[in-house]
DNA sequence: CCCTGGCCATAACAAATCATTATGGCAGAC
DNA sequence: GTCTGCCATAATGATTTGTTATGGCCAGGG
């Protein structure tokens, strides 16, 4: 039997109390009925006496219940009292280097996300190139810097790694010969990779310094493209498992400048971008 | 994202800390490293902030990492004061009347488990004939019976549904004509269920009105038998479905009498009892 | 200098848990 | 009587969790 009782479960409990009927807490909740009458039979169970008297009105503590209610309560507020102080509202700045194709996902998202929940605190993103960006580095206007290993401006706090895929644009025949390929025009590693990786006859089609330039390609049937796969619309994603070379992963990599160890800020915008590829 | 902390997340933190290193702590708390790992990790996750600097020695708390420990502790030290208040060591008598198969089976494992649990308190089970449980119970001697509905002598509070299994002797055919069989001696629900469900030629090989009896019959190759899953020895199960009639479920319920509303330990009795069929 | 051992992180898979939908029973209101 | 709102259960599918099996990293000793 579980040794510690369970702070959801004790939410649940101290809701279904006071909306006297599990069906109401439910959905105040935004859950299920059975899903928390399950949830409060688990917690008699642990503590090994009825907390609820059930009937067809809803629902009563028992007096376990009632001796239980001021714990629960006093556990529920040192909770969110925890959370607050130790991730309490930051403020300060944190500039974040990124890789074009990263800015692009959802990362941007989990960052705005961020910066809502911290209204003090101001977060830039940065897409330059690689000299541009060891220099905001340097110099104290970047912080964070997530991108391909060898790019980046310091050693690597943690690292990760992401496929390839190919897009292959709208109406494009991916047995043409030669193949019509769209390649960013920077000296960027998987340019390289590409042009590696084709075993077979091709020709540039188009390229473009800028992601959004390489997706209006595609979209436009100007040709194939490699992308990491967040970035890759369902309809462009190629179905032939064997009509294009697989295309080797790349290994993109934290760089946090060493400065900025303990910054609350910092440590939260890192835990966030590491959390994002989990 | 989580709005809550969790306890247990909290437990593996503070022990992590005080271990000095993620793998001593996984072995304190029975658990792996790796598990270990990443709860830590899930934790910091909701935190929002790193609370482990981690390294080839081990692990030191950051910061926030100190910040949070205080909150954790006292969380911890409230979720084990309100378990020993609301579930503390109980104390008195409580009868239990029980059918015999279910006294033979793991339940009185369970309640003696929790006999163990309650130092100060009795338990007593008692299986004896549908009249004497009756009396028993009236005469307050008995304050739970668990038993076929019909037999009960007071109404449900709760019921539950058990499968019947035929249990076949070893080396009995099970296509013989008559058929062997071993029965209760007594009025029991089920003798008459098995004679009702036999729609074959049959002989009563031996009867015994006790569990271990019949038990003791099948082992000795007498003949076939009706008994509840729990207490089939593998043996004796019946592997070709089609050889005997399908037995019918049993009814169980069980009964609480009135005057023990809001008594603790029936009420610890009564919540074990419905957990061992959950 | 290269082993070796302790530490943590990751990957992949298996097991357990959890929430959902779909029911059914029960009691009070109409 | 039939409704209506309540709770419980069953069954299924998704998610989560823990495990084993690895690999990388750093420090100490030969």
């Amino acid at each position: 039997m579980a040794r510690d009782l369970e702070i959801i479960l004790l939410r649940s409990f101290v809701t279904a109390v006071r909306a006297g009927s599990i069906s109401r807490a439910a959905t105040t909740l935004g859950q299920t009925q059975p899903a928390l009458s399950q949830q409060l039979r688990k917690l008699e169970g642990v503590v090994g006496r009825p907390l609820l008297h059930r009937s067809a009105a809803g629902v009563t503590p028992t007096r376990a219940g009632e001796e239980l209610i001021p714990y629960a309560e006093r556990i529920l507020s040192l909770s969110v009292e925890a959370l607050t102080e130790t991730s309490r509202v930051l403020t300060g700045h944190c500039g974040v280097g990124l890789l074009e194709d990263l800015a692009a996902s959802r990362l941007s998202q989990t960052l705005a996300d961020l910066a809502r929940l911290h209204p003090g605190a101001t977060l830039e993103v940065l897409c330059v190139s690689r000299a541009d960006m060891r220099e905001a580095y340097d110099e104290g206007r970047v912080q964070l810097v997530l991108d391909e290993v060898p790019d980046l401006p310091g050693p690597p706090r943690w690292t990760i790694r992401r496929p390839l895929v190919w897009a292959v644009g709208a109406g494009v025949d991916v047995t043409a010969d030669p193949l019509p390929v769209v390649l960013f025009s920077n000296e960027c590693a998987w340019r390289t990779a590409v042009i590696e990786t084709l075993d077979r006859p091709w020709r540039v089609a188009f390229e473009s310094n800028s992601l959004v330039g390489v997706l209006a390609a595609l979209r436009a049937g100007l040709g194939v493209a490699a992308l990491m796969p967040e970035n890759l619309d369902p309809s462009m994603a190629c179905h032939d498992p064997d009509a294009l070379p697989k295309l080797p992963d790349v290994e993109l990599g934290l760089a946090r400048h060493p400065r900025t160890e303990g910054e609350p800020l910092i440590d939260a915008v890192e835990t966030a971008l590491r959390r994002a590829f989990s």
